[in-house]
DNA sequence: TTGTAGGCGTTATCAT
DNA sequence: ATGATAACGCCTACAA
């Protein structure tokens, strides 16, 4: 059955190669190589001769073949959490604009939040010939680090910012951003926050916006330990449950839910919701990336614009001048502010 | 300045090959290859110390090579019209997860809507090594399914179908779902409908679409030339301006505007907001795709529920099939079904 | 079961 | 300006 439909099987035939591209233009490989790659060191006769032939038979380089010869591939790996939601979508779609300007060609890959799988991701970008790789955040086994190193890997940390002149990074402070949220959360008289945030252990995002949280906490005097952190992975669902939780169980309801990113601020908002909890009036809710969807529910987000699009199209910079220059490109902290919406408003009594 | 950083860059270290693993396994490189390909064709013993070595030395074969010799890569390819939005998302992650089930990685491209583009980056997955490829919809240059055929490259056309069996297809007929959903629509007793949709010139789904509507709008009676079709790139503020134009410049305001997805519907249900019209009571909306969006939004959106991950399944087996068997796998019809939600009520007077 | 060796399509170093 | 030719790292007959 279905015999006669499979016959274009049969006629499989595989690329033309610089070999073909050679014999019809009656040169040499090398010629047809330099005219691709450095069209100046051949004399306009010959080129387009080549070039015609090129497009007539419709020849593309073996990219394979190419990275084997040549050692790079002009391809930068970038290896983010997850494709799932849109958190990363906006910086990486910067990202490979900017890239392409500079004649890179960008290469995904998702490590669904966990160190281990990201390591083995790192492996295979640079098997597939990344010249230099973009990672999010610093989180990840000193082993994944040393095996970077050890191979003269170049890379750019993006998505949080350090110092630290031993790993390039261009990114924000994340403490920092969510503090000066967490400062306006109190300057509206809560008292009684309760966290939802993303597993702290393996993400260092996750862990210093908690931070930030209670610092500007303990600076007006609230008792850190009464604070209730939810932790939970970043999906709206997750979002929702874990507010439920926190809202259903605490004796003392919180005046206000302080979510690791919107994501998990709009489940939160869902959760309100479904409690018949009035957003601002009876609970506050505050998020943090200022993706679309903040801009989307309703009541709006309260959250901390991250310059996405900014902050890929600078990592692209440093990765292109990591590769290109001698001159090591500085760390970037670019500024994340805080976005006053509907859904903070004063605490409820 | 920046010197002494600049350190590390002299300890480039390439990376380990067969030949060091051999080497240090006091085995042949075939050996070496034999213990990561068929590992059965190796006696235990040999086995586990080549394995070892290859653990310890942190080796991984490199793709372009492998590829080149073996003239396969276990790689899929993927175009899809745009990454910027969730409407390809949900369906590509099921593609991927499927994949990896039958040992298959992806590799994803993006065409931005665009034929022509779409060619070029055909071109540069297979000179990527991909084995076949995902492509969505059917409308394509005829040089782009000829250059398909001469090259013998097994593909799929996904998010779409037609029985036709020289292209195989697993995905859903977008007119009939929309008929569906436009049937119900007119069963709400509206007769001044309007369209906004994605520019129909290049794009079947959207050609379909608006058919779809078409074919419900006659059954009734309705004259087809009174409405009015707007055509804009899907985009939330695409959306929200086309209806917009919609809603102020008629005569007659429609009473419902149907749009070609979710993420314009979003953006219909935006301007019906700023122009302080209340949905569904003053005025319809209804979308395509039912992707998360649909309900978060309020109202919710009555749209087209797309098996977006069963799609993506079935795209993958599929593929697989095609690559691993002779015999060729049925194109497959899913349904699309209707999702009756808030956004759609009676015909405002 | 294991080793030997040729070749995959390019690039780059020499010559010419 | 152009042409030979040796890598590049791996797979796979074929031989042993």
């Amino acid at each position: 059955m279905a015999e006669r439909k499979g016959r274009a099987r049969t006629t499989i035939q595989s690329s033309p190669t610089l070999d073909d591209v050679a014999r019809l233009a009656g040169v040499s490989t090398a010629t047809v190589s330099r005219c691709l790659n450095s069209p100046q060191q051949v004399v306009e006769d010959t080129r387009e001769r080549v070039l015609a032939v090129v497009r007539e038979i419709g020849y593309a380089p073996n990219f394979g073949a190419r990275a084997l010869a040549a050692k790079r591939t002009n391809t930068i790996g970038a290896i983010i959490p997850t494709m799932e939601n849109a958190i990363f979508a906006r910086g990486l779609q910067a990202f490979q604009e900017e890239l392409g300007q500079h004649g890179f060609t960008l290469l995904v890959a998702s490590s669904s939040y966990r160190p281990d799988y990201e390591e083995e991701q790192i492996r295979t970008l640079l098997a597939r010939g990344a010249d230099a790789l973009l990672l999010i955040g610093f989180h990840r086994p000193s082993s994944a680090y040393a095996f970077l190193e050890r191979r003269g890997v170049p890379f750019v940390v993006s998505w949080a910012y350090r110092q630290d002149a031993q790993v390039r990074s261009v990114g924000f402070d994340n403490r920092i951003a969510m503090r000066a949220l967490a400062r306006r959360v109190v300057e509206f008289g809560h008292k009684r926050i309760a966290i939802v945030t993303a597993p702290c252990d393996v993400n260092d995002r996750a862990r210093e916006r908690v931070a930030g949280i209670l610092e500007a906490a303990s600076e007006v005097g609230l008792d850190i330990d009464a604070i209730r952190i939810e932790e939970t992975p970043y999906s709206i669902e997750n979002g929702a449950a874990a507010t439920h939780a926190v809202l259903s169980e605490s004796e003392q309801r919180p005046t206000v839910v302080m979510c690791g990113n919107d994501v998990l601020a709009v489940g939160a908002l869902r959760a309100a919701k479904s409690l018949g909890l009035h957003v601002p009036g009876d609970l506050s809710i505050t998020g943090f990336d200022d993706i679309e969807l903040a801009q989307i529910v309703e009541p709006c987000l309260t959250t901390v614009h991250v310059p996405h699009r900014e902050m890929g199209r600078q990592a692209a910079k440093a990765i292109s001048s990591l590769l290109r220059t001698e001159d090591v490109p500085q760390n970037q902290c670019l500024e994340a502010r805080v976005v006053l919406r509907e859904s903070l408003g004063p605490a409820a009594s």
